[in-house]
DNA sequence: GCATCAGTTGCGCGGCGCGCAATATCGGAT
DNA sequence: ATCCGATATTGCGCGCCGCGCAACTGATGC
């Protein structure tokens, strides 16, 4: 991305992650849903070129790893509300952000779907969507003017939108599916982000 | 509860594993959300009568044990749904029947405190409520006439429920927070609950 | 009562998470 | 160009954990 952002030590740092995750996430996909436990982490470090001790350096565990580049996805959405132009309603704007987050590359139909029909990475799947709740609640509280604490509107808005991208990502993976995700998305989204208005439910604490 | 409806093998089987997950959380508590390592198995398993092997017999990890209790919380939010009567709204519905469920005996705060903010539990809380996605889903299909496959509402509304009740949750574990949680639920649901309604995005696939 | 089945337990193996200390490597200032 | 401090990488080793296996025990149905 914005690579001259940080020093060089730092581009290293996140490169040998990113091969990591990158590896772990190839050797997940080939094995499949069922075997995660033949993934040995010995292979995913020797596959990134790393030694497996450097490799937890890293990650905890291996659902962690593989699950890591959709978590540094999500850890854009908020970013990606804020850079949309402010005359933009927040239902547009947040449709927009959204669409055009996981649009720009198509999404690895492959790995979305390891790591979203593999009990075992159920848990880290969860998580990785649930990082971009934080972010975008505070994105979504400044567009809209509302106090930090003053009411759980931009929280709970910010859940909702997560969860109507897992059931996007769940609905896109389904066998017959022809639907672009773009289109999946916006009708995921159209359900959950028109929701009461902040002025409606002022009454609120 | 119906503990009749089951011969005596199962219910056995059932309260060992109601021990467990029991002696897991209690244990985990008194640890606090720093040093869950030092919750070893082996505690667990003694503290609730019975054989490290059997242990996990129940559960493949500590965090599963200790968010067991929520787990089968969550999945009677479908079933709290169906048991609505049918003149209600969908909107009535879903918060009395949520209401109903997380305020009838009111939660332990110690143990929802220990699993919402403990990072190593995060997964598995996480899954805790997204058990009760699918269910929930089903039911609001049901109960709105929508055909299984026929839209994404039903699950991306279900979705959107479940990630109320987590952030009323963690509303009503802040400190300073005097709100009952019925009143916090309540207020959290209503922002996503009145989402669009099916007629109105009757137009995607 | 007896045959059967399900839940429990002891044993043991292989893998993993991680602390620690030594080493290699890189980046920046001189 | 060179040196030095910071930081990433690695090897080693410990203790715990998940789980397959086989023996055991008590409940269940005929």
């Amino acid at each position: 991305m914005n690579d001259d952002a940080m020093d060089l030590r730092a581009r290293n740092k996140q490169a040998t992650r990113q091969a990591i995750g990158h590896a772990a996430l190839q050797l997940a996909i080939e094995q499949g849903p069922n075997g995660l436990a033949l993934v040995r982490v010995h292979d995913i470090a020797m596959a990134a070129g790393v030694s497996p001790r450097t490799y937890n350096n890293y990650f905890a565990s291996r659902e962690e790893a593989i699950c890591s580049f959709q978590a540094d996805q999500s850890r854009r959405v908020g970013l990606a509300l804020r850079s949309r132009p402010v005359e933009e309603s927040l239902e547009q704007a947040v449709i927009a952000a959204v669409i055009e987050l996981y649009t720009d590359p198509e999404p690895d139909k492959a790995g979305l779907s390891m790591i979203m029909s593999t009990p075992e990475l159920e848990g880290e799947a969860l998580k990785a969507f649930s990082v971009a709740e934080g972010p975008l609640a505070e994105a979504i509280a400044d567009r809209t003017g509302i106090a930090p604490g003053s009411g759980l509107f931009p929280a709970v808005t910010a859940a909702a939108v997560a969860g109507a991208i897992r059931v996007a990502g769940r609905h896109w993976l389904k066998p017959g599916t022809t639907d672009s995700f773009a289109s999946i998305l916006r009708s995921a989204l159209s359900h959950v982000v028109p929701v009461t208005s902040p002025e409606r439910s002022q009454e609120q604490r």
